[in-house]
DNA sequence: CGTCCACAGGAATGACGGGCGG
DNA sequence: CCGCCCGTCATTCCTGTGGACG
């Protein structure tokens, strides 16, 4: 058969077989539904919360707090997108700003976004931070409105920096004449309220709102109706339904996840002919999101966390368990030595396993062996298979894979 | 009970590339 | 074009520490 038959047939049957998918856009998490089941008393609550700005008022601030996938971010948006409409109709100035503190990354762009909502053009980088809030505060305060700041993941701008940013914006109001500005903080990290000084926090928290995890029943309601608008009738079989809310019942309550699973186990029913999604598919699609999650990552890796991923991979396969911080930096160092690149210092490999353990990649544990010393147990958290399949890709790294590396031979290595 | 190992992880600093405004 | 400031990565130097050993 030529190429262009069996692409033709590819295409015919995805289209002829238009059978599992009606609209697979609603089955996105970035996807905001017209109706968040079971989280009608959140949206009051923020409602309220709110509410003031219609009538010219500052409203308090809030602090939203859940887990990942509990509706934290589809319910702010909700409500301020309504808000916003609500303002426009009665003729109120009002306006919200939307930013991911995570993936905005640094306090300098999360800066520049709220720039940018207000209109404001600013560079990637080349301002200091503070001539960027100065702007901003120009900005707004000659827009003369209301301004929302909703602050998505705020831990991470805590995390990784200072709090200044948090603390100047709890203050800006007092420095503002013409605008007014309310700040939404959304955290899926409780214990992030511990690093912040005080009196940010107090401010911050004027209103708390706590998001549970969704049950699975609750789960299945809100699958229910997301699979009405995304599947083709009779398309999805009731146990594949209650297998997603189940799976991600288990892991913490997450909707975000059961969607994912949802729209993964419809592609691979999609993709195997399928006419009705069957458990057997959620199953493929709980091993695929996974299998996916990590192989990207590994794959995005630099080229020295992935040395270091290597040496991981060659200490657990000749002493079994766990590795130590000396066995790993002795390993790395001799794999960049075959590479011919120049090795970091221990101390900077010591961070790189931390974030590889932050990724869910490594496991790292401090631990005492008393009189010999204190250091870092460290395990992978993946396969070695899927190490193995990540890098084999990798020129310059597939043989080190299959590589003996010489301090390990030694056969010194006491347990 | 004190010592002392083998590191952890904070702070200060520097090199580098990107991007500004003038 | 320059001088400046930024974020990021990396190094250097450092202080801190849980608990087995003696």
């Amino acid at each position: 058969m030529s190429n262009a038959s069996v692409l033709d047939e590819v295409f015919s049957k995805f289209f002829s077989n238009a059978g599992i998918f009606k609209d697979r856009e609603v089955l996105r998490h970035d996807y905001l539904p017209e109706r968040l089941p079971h989280r009608e008393e959140q949206i009051k609550r923020v409602g309220e919360a709110v509410a003031p700005v219609l009538k010219g008022a500052r409203c308090s601030n809030i602090f939203v707090y859940g887990k990942t996938g509990t509706g934290k971010t589809a319910v702010t948006k909700y409500v301020l997108t309504r808000l916003e409409a609500k303002a426009k109709e009665i003729g109120s100035p009002v306006s919200f700003c939307y930013v991911n503190c995570r993936l905005a990354g640094t306090e300098y762009r999360v800066l520049a976004s709220l720039c940018n909502s207000l209109q404001l053009h600013v560079p990637f980088t080349g301002l200091s931070a503070g001539e960027v809030f100065e702007r901003f505060k120009v900005g707004l305060d000659s827009a003369k409105r209301l301004m929302l700041i909703a602050l998505d993941e705020v831990d991470a701008l805590v995390k990784s920096r200072s709090d200044i940013l948090l603390y100047e914006l709890t203050r800006i109001n007092e420095t503002l004449s013409q605008s007014k500005v309310s700040i939404i903080g959304i955290s899926n990290d409780l214990r992030f309220k511990e690093f912040l000084d005080p009196r940010v926090l107090s401010s911050l928290s004027e209103e708390e709102i706590v998001f549970r995890p969704y049950d699975a029943s609750e789960l299945r309601t809100i699958l229910a109706e997301r699979a009405q608008m995304a599947f083709r009738e009779g398309a999805l079989s009731e146990g594949a339904l209650s297998l997603c809310a189940a799976l991600a019942a288990a892991e913490h309550g997450d909707a975000r996840r059961a969607l994912d699973l949802l729209r993964v186990a419809g592609e691979v029913a999609e993709r195997r002919g399928a006419n009705v999604v069957k458990e057997e598919h959620v199953r493929e699609a709980e091993k695929l999101i996974e299998h996916n999650r990590v192989v990207e990552a590994l794959a995005n890796l630099t080229l020295h966390s992935k040395l270091v991923m290597l040496s991981v991979f060659h200490l657990v396969r000749a002493n079994g368990y766990k590795a130590v911080t000396g066995e790993i930096y002795e390993v790395y160092n001799e794999l960049c030595g075959e590479l011919g690149i120049a090795p970091l210092t221990q101390r900077r490999v010591s961070t790189l396993v931390n974030e590889l353990d932050a990724l869910g990649l490594l496991n790292a544990q401090v631990t005492s062996m008393g009189r010999y010393g204190r250091t870092k147990k460290i395990r992978l958290e993946v396969t070695r298979t899927l190490v193995k399949e990540a890098f084999s890709s990798d020129s310059r790294l597939g043989r080190l894979i299959d590589y003996e590396p010489r301090c390990l031979s030694q056969g010194v290595r006491k347990n």
